[in-house]
DNA sequence: GACACCCATGTAATCGTTTCCATGGAATCG
DNA sequence: CGATTCCATGGAAACGATTACATGGGTGTC
């Protein structure tokens, strides 16, 4: 099963491997009788060019590498196709590492991408700067989306992180919730840091309890978002309102609540990190902190193809919203104090 | 930025090329001097052996190639992690395509993972034998998931499609429904062939109606879910049931119940097709036909590196079984004949 | 008609790695 | 001790494409 190479489609059509190297590549010094008889002879070999050969040859490879935390990630799937859809646009094939949230998958993948000798890296980065000098060092185009490490000059795109969170704090303070009980994300990404630090100062400018109790760290998976709903339900004073930062974190919490036979919306305000679509088909549809995912996986591609290029753009902040439907109802019911 | 190569650790090591690729391809004719010099110096300059200089000598690249249909769908999302994780176990990188549910997006997905070489091939197909001629053509070792191409010999991993479908057809019928709105999948898809038959054969062993309008076919994707939620809902007879035949088309379908002010599970029963993890938080929580996408995964990847061994193992057919939960409550209210 | 120019083509070098083959020294065996 | 085997090593040939350089024929200009 010795694939056809281009040697044969030129022994077929009675020319050099250079001739037919620049009929198929489109080299504008060709004859047509050479172009009919090369492209001929390729079809009817079925040539298929070697990306090996060919990319170790040039300096490209045209293809990206995109490493995320976890596809099952509903926002991150979103992510990954908006980001698929936009390198084609520029010829390029996406090569997809999925981390499962962990520094040490991230790091391996790096290191495959880092060896594939992609022409550009589109990453959800974890951890600090150490897990990502390789990746630094190599010097390979990088673009953050969604999470950055600091103290690195890799453009970005972010959601802002402080506005939606604001907003759902001043929400449910003014329906009258004093206990807002927070499922945090990990510490080690941007994302959890700036989540919790926008939730604790909006907090701070409220009458709102700051209990530390009332905060719980979760590593952006389904189990510990439904760990975090049971600490704080069993709280002596379980808060009436939840919030937590990522959108699986979420549907763990409220499995627990149903489980508890906790109503959300009756029973207990929710607000929810992401706007995926089955969030507004629970009933009531679920207030949620929402962001443009395909812009942000757009614009990421934008961005290196920029930096690629030689230049140096901007990092990019999206705009995050509230978004209020039936799970943060005007009069909370039940056990509000 | 010039990366470096074999020759300069060879040459920092005081070694041939020959002897350095012996010791970092861990070959057994190496002295420990030379071992160790050779480690150090790839070390020392952050050595990183090319992919493609070694897939090009190799016949193999360590690749899998994985072709599916829509990320966003969380089905394919799962089956994705799946197959991914248990690609690592050995030791291939998995080269992700998503195709967009679109024929021609699958098409050139296949074609660059040809050109890409990889090792095997992961697809769930769509269309017909001729979309995947250059495929089978090609000879690369190719396995069939979730979904098949009839008159081939590609072995397959696939759930019983007839069984699930039977047991909710029978489900309901129970529950007294006579009129079950069915929203298909594409019939160019063998689980949207196999399901609608599957739905048809069971309907035509109980009393229920079999009118021709009471099946809508959708495309698999949400927004074609809600096109058939409205198209069924608005008939003069309009279904007291409705069975969707993905979790896309679910979702696109509740949201318009949603929408209406149907209540699901008093106004109008509803089954939905894979065990998503939101399904079970809607209230009430749905009732599904699941099937098991991890096993599905594995399977695919093991029966892959079979193929590549040079044996042809049989399919498997993996079992679905409907879950019953609140969707399809024992007394339907409403409007139910 | 001579000269310059252009264009299609072929030869061969090149990309970075693996691996076949030859070599020479050490070890083993009768 | 001589012959054989073994093993670490280096030189060089592959893998399959692209492309710099050389070449020769055709065209245009004066």
């Amino acid at each position: 099963m010795r694939s056809v190479t281009i040697r044969n489609v030129a022994d077929l059509a009675g020319v050099s491997v250079a001739t037919a190297s620049r009929v198929l590549s489109g080299h504008p010094s060709t004859s047509e009788v050479a172009r009919s008889a090369v492209n001929n002879a390729a079809t009817a070999l079925g040539f298929r060019p070697n990306a090996q050969a060919r990319s170790l040859r040039k300096t490209s490879t045209q293809t990206i590498g995109l490493v995320l935390p976890d596809v099952r990630n509903p926002f991150f799937a979103d992510l990954a196709h908006a980001v698929e859809q936009r390198a084609r646009d520029f010829k390029y094939l996406t090569l997809f590492g999925n981390a499962n949230e962990d520094a040490e998958q991230q790091d391996r993948y790096f290191d495959i991408m880092l060896t594939q000798r992609v022409d550009g890296l589109i990453a959800a980065p974890q951890g600090n700067l150490a897990d990502l000098q390789a990746v630094l060092d190599s010097g390979v185009p990088t673009v953050f989306v969604d999470r950055v490490i600091s103290d690195t000059t890799v453009p970005s795109v972010t959601p802002d992180n402080v506005t939606g969170v604001q907003e759902a704090v001043r929400h449910l303070t003014n329906l009258g919730h004093r206990r807002i009980g927070y499922i945090a994300g990990p510490q080690s990404t941007s994302t959890g840091r700036e989540r919790l630090a926008a939730f604790q100062s909006a907090l701070a400018d409220t009458n709102a309890d700051d209990d530390a109790d009332l905060i719980f760290f979760g590593d952006f998976q389904a189990a510990s978002g439904a760990a975090g709903a049971h600490h704080l339900l069993e709280l002596p004073h379980p808060p009436t309102a939840l919030l937590a930062a990522d959108s699986l974190m979420s549907i763990g919490a409220i499995g627990v609540c149903n489980e508890r036979g906790l109503a959300i919306g009756s029973d207990l305000a929710f607000v929810a990190y992401d706007d995926i679509e089955a969030f507004s088909l629970i009933n009531p549809a679920l207030t949620v902190i929402a962001h443009d995912v395909n812009a942000m996986g757009r614009l990421a591609v934008d961005l290196l193809t920029q930096v690629i290029a030689g230049e140096t753009p901007e990092s990019v902040i999206l705009p995050s919203r509230l978004i209020v439907r039936g799970s943060t109802p005007s009069l909370p019911g039940g056990r509000t104090p």
